[in-house]
DNA sequence: AGTCGAATCGGACTAGAGTCCGCTTCATGG
DNA sequence: CCATGAAGCGGACTCTAGTCCGATTCGACT
């Protein structure tokens, strides 16, 4: 019975348990033994290095457990997948985010209104992504449907989607997805990268789109 | 060891010959041999009839060449990988929808507002996605960055671009960008697959953000 | 400390996408 | 009709993501 194995996205409404993932939310759940702490953390110090060192893309699952000095079943036994992985990796960098939002200054944390605070995220959520847009594009690509996943986007939906009902928007979820869809790993490299448009220009046009879903 | 690595994606230098690909727009450009003509036709009715008896997930690119009764290497010189496929095999309907826009009749076609064609086009082409949503999602997500390929994609980002412009939108084509993300195969499956959504409370909703891009 | 069940490990294995290159078939002009 | 060279063919091959399951290690409880 292999319940546990958490399937890689595709479950069609499963939804299974899914303890185990520490993606984002979770702090401590489990208490994990002693050797998987260690291989956990010796997998992602080795990923960070190597993505780090060779690019992201040039990196495989096989190179990222030879380097940590772990087999792959570890590997997959810790990560799901390789966007597992990257959506590990990138834990920190959103947390930090997160917390601005949940708690620090306006306009991005409370205190200001939905449609300041709303166009304070579109900004630096772009300014995450310019920072970690090779690993969010890896988080968000690897398997059709990651972008999805439970976690981190799922923060992101709820806030902006929390935001937009203050502004009386009507269908604010569908709304949350669309500017989440825009502001979508694969959508801003093609801008950034294949395009070559300037990031403040992109910033600016996105920060007008934002206002005309609040509006 | 080797330091290539040139990303798959990301066309860094390569672009090979590369004539041959008649996705969407060319008619007819080079007087393929006879034998070319044949396998690419079998290849397409092979492609299709699998796709519908089994679904798109589970035909591998072995059972199309198998079932043409062709090799891999004439697969692939045809249509470049699993989505070129796809895309060939869309291309039917495609072009009935772009031949409504630039010839049919109002409101999709010329001879409205371009508000209103807009709107139009939304409907349109929420509901050829209706129709062949997981053959999309193929061409769209197979590798990363396919939906940006050219070909189909151009000509839908040139249309919306065109009419935010007439609208006076700002950074038209950049709005033209988010419209067409919110109308990824991969983000309309979420919306109808995963999450159920009846079709015409999204259609109603995404006319409703459309609307707001041209205001 | 010693036992024991269960959680974890690891690497051989599977499957499918995409490449390579020697062989075959076409179609042109002599 | 035949020679010829180039376009096209096909299937063996490589590469990597992800699976499986016997061996190993942990740690709770004597």
């Amino acid at each position: 019975m292999d319940s546990d194995s958490s399937g890689p996205q595709s479950g069609s409404s499963k939804i299974p348990i899914d303890i185990s993932f520490p993606t984002v939310p979770v702090e401590v759940s489990l208490p994990l033994r002693a050797d998987a702490v260690r291989n956990r953390a010796k997998v992602l110090e080795a990923a960070g290095r190597l993505f780090a060192e060779r690019g992201v893309e040039s990196v495989t699952m096989d190179d990222v457990a030879a380097a940590a000095g772990v087999g792959k079943g570890t590997l997959y036994r810790h990560f799901g997948d390789k966007s597992g992985l990257a959506t590990a990796l990138l834990d920190q960098r959103e947390t930090e985010l997160q917390k601005g939002i949940l708690s620090g200054r306006p306009p991005l944390g409370p205190g200001m209104g939905p449609a300041d605070r709303l166009v304070a995220f579109t900004t630096a959520y772009l300014g995450f992504l310019r920072e970690s847009l090779d690993i969010v594009l890896l988080s968000q690509t690897s398997t059709t449907g990651a972008r999805f996943r439970p976690g981190a986007h799922a923060f992101w939906r709820r806030h902006c989607s929390y935001l937009l009902e203050q502004c009386r928007a009507p269908e604010p979820d569908i709304a949350a997805d669309v500017l989440l869809a825009a502001l979508s790993a694969e959508q801003v490299q093609h801008w950034l990268v294949d395009q070559g448009l300037p990031f403040d220009r992109l910033s600016a046009a996105l920060v007008q789109v934002t206002r005309s879903l609040t509006a």
